[in-house]
DNA sequence: CGCACCGATACTACTATCGGTGCGGTGCAGTAGT
């Protein structure tokens, strides 16, 4: 083990420059050299590309890199190969001109390419998957891996059928990498991806030198009003995050009167617009960018001061990504949300998408009427739907047990009569719809908790943190009324000392047991059985009450006082 | 769900309120037209 990882350190520095190899990196490194699979959350900038990059470059064959943005997936491109001097790494997709698509699929025929970068949308498609199998693939890997529960499940549900392109692969190890993850999102992932017995790493959730804040107000134009003043005095760069496109021009407009240098970003702008935002932000020559969630992912940008939001987002996955671009120096850096309560309504709205059932039985219909295995596309035009929207439904179905899925495609279980399917299908939409909404109201705990913020947020991704923070407005007692955000106290001593060990912590696999402070029965991370929700996992712990992720429910909250004693939440039986 | 906007109404001269309507995020791929 040693010497495997004296060799791969060398490796490093000869191949790619890396004097040495960070805590973390090393393990699933390994892993994968094992042909075992690997599952890493670390922070943006830490280096978890490295994690296959080297043993890409180690092993024959192909490794194969899943990215969500066409953009990113040129930056990594580029990169690789001017670090390693040669083109070795290409990318498929639909922007590629039929030379460089032609070139890069010679190179991985004849087995010159290392990387091959792909959207998941290309991986759909049995021309890409039957080529790419032609060739040796030795490892698979998903960047950005939350996507897979983030967009999956209604916005790209291409993400949701990785795991047959796997198999279709010859089933090479496969990493999953992303820079946040709830317990529930890492479960989501390891389930989607059927990873198996994968190796988790887990580092660097706490970011101590963020200064958490939530300002909250009654009106909305108290809020627009509050926001403006804000970020014209926080010293910059600093992001604005808010929820919609109109926003990001009305705020962008207000703050270049204050005589900001600004710029308003969201989706539905110029590409060429979007990109020289995107470098004017990166070369300071911005002083806030005022954007949509679209802004963001594959920006790693040392300095960044501030980030504010003017709405919620819809979960603290999105709010602790989003925030985690503040300070990746290091630095004091300040993550403020402006909250009302009203701004929940919009997120409530973007969640509540049910299908609709008669779509629901003209996929089933389809599918059921086939004489063998489907793929989305075929069932997309027997039933004369989209493809994108049959794919969805197609994996809603197949999770509420009605279609199984091999590797020629989907195909109706014998038994399942099409009410039945539509049915179950149509709960499972419920479902995750509640689980969405239970993600949402735990956002909206962290701005209404009068306790430690640092805490909360931490505890959310399944890590023991015991406040107070002394960097958050409720440990430090800052006055949110008044807007008074000079006279922070930082707490040092012991606190400090907590947090770096945090920081240091390996996390244990989210299912393998106790990672926290005992509790009488339910342990942070204990699978659990509810008499009325079902199996869930302790998420965690308040004075009175626990936190626990229901499989179906999502996050539900539950009083100490009303569960002891009973049999309403009780261990699960080890499987 | 909440908000902005519009036109109607109410009922009195300028402004207020009500009900209806439309809108709201994230990206891929593939195709049509310059």
């Amino acid at each position: 083990m040693a010497a495997a990882a004296t060799r791969l350190q060398d490796i490093a520095a000869e191949r790619f420059g890396w004097d040495e190899l960070r805590p973390g990196q090393l393990e699933p490194m390994q892993a994968l050299l094992d042909d075992r699979d690997a599952l890493v959350v670390m922070a943006t900038g830490y280096g978890k590309s490295a994690v296959y990059q080297l043993p890409a470059v180690l092993r024959p064959g192909l490794t194969v890199v899943v990215s969500p943005l066409i953009a990113l997936q040129a930056d990594q491109v580029e990169n690789l190969n001017d670090t390693l001097g040669e083109e070795r790494a290409f990318a498929i997709n639909s922007a590629a001109r039929s030379a460089e698509e032609t070139a890069a699929w010679q190179a991985i025929d004849s087995g010159t390419a290392t990387f091959a970068f792909l959207s998941p949308e290309q991986l759909a498609k049995d021309v890409v998957v039957d080529r790419l199998a032609a060739a040796e693939v030795s490892l698979f890997v998903v960047d950005e891996a939350h996507c897979v529960s983030s967009w999956g499940h209604d916005f790209r549900p291409d993400y949701l059928r990785l795991d047959g392109a796997v198999r279709r692969l010859g089933r090479p190890p496969v990493l999953a990498l992303t820079a946040t993850a709830s317990t529930p999102v890492q479960h989501e992932i390891i389930e989607r991806l059927g990873l198996t017995d994968p190796r988790v790493s887990v580092r660097g959730f706490d970011r101590a030198n963020l200064e958490l804040g939530v300002n909250w107000h009654r009106s909305d134009e108290d809020k627009r009003r509050a926001v403006t003043d804000m970020v014209a005095e926080l010293a910059g760069p600093g992001l604005l995050y808010v929820a919609t496109r109109k926003d990001t021009e009305r705020y962008a407009a207000e703050l270049a009167e204050r005589g900001l240098r600004t710029a308003a970003y969201h989706a539905g702008m110029k590409a060429a617009d979007r990109h020289s935002t995107h470098e004017r932000f990166l070369d300071d020559e911005l002083d806030v960018v005022a954007a949509t969630s679209a802004f963001g992912m594959g920006i790693d940008k040392p300095n960044v001061r501030f980030v504010v939001h003017a709405d919620i987002p819809d979960s603290l996955d999105s709010y602790y990504q989003e925030i985690g671009r503040a300070g990746r120096d290091d630095e004091p850096a300040v993550a403020i949300l402006h909250y009302r309560p009203e701004d929940l309504g919009l997120r409530r709205f973007f969640n509540a998408r049910k299908p609709h059932e008669d779509d629901v039985r003209k996929v089933f219909a389809a599918v059921q009427k086939a004489d063998g295995p489907l793929r989305p596309k075929k069932v997309a035009g027997l039933a004369e739907l989209s493809t994108r929207k049959v794919t969805g439904l197609l994996n809603l179905l197949a999770d509420s047990g009605s279609l199984r899925t091999g590797r020629k495609g989907f195909e109706a279980l014998d038994d399942i009569t099409p009410g039945a399917a539509v049915k179950a299908a149509l709960a499972e939409a419920v479902s995750r719809e509640h689980i969405e909404q239970s993600r949402l109201e735990y956002a909206r705990s962290y701005a209404e908790t009068p306790n430690c913020r640092r805490e909360l947020l931490i505890g959310y991704f399944g890590e023991d943190f015991a406040g107070p923070c002394g960097n958050c407005d409720n440990c430090t007692g800052a006055d949110d009324a008044e807007g008074e955000r000079d006279s922070v106290i930082n707490l040092d001593g012991p606190l400090a000392a907590a947090r770096e060990e945090q920081a240091e912590q390996e996390a244990a696999p989210p299912d393998a047991g106790a990672a926290g402070q005992a509790d009488d029965h339910f342990p942070l991370q204990a699978a659990v059985v509810h008499a009325e929700w079902g199996p869930g996992t302790v998420m965690s712990h308040e004075d009175d009450r626990i936190t626990v992720f229901f499989e179906q429910e999502g996050y539900k909250t539950l009083a100490r006082e009303l569960i002891a004693g009973t049999d309403i939440l009780r261990p699960a039986e080890s499987a």
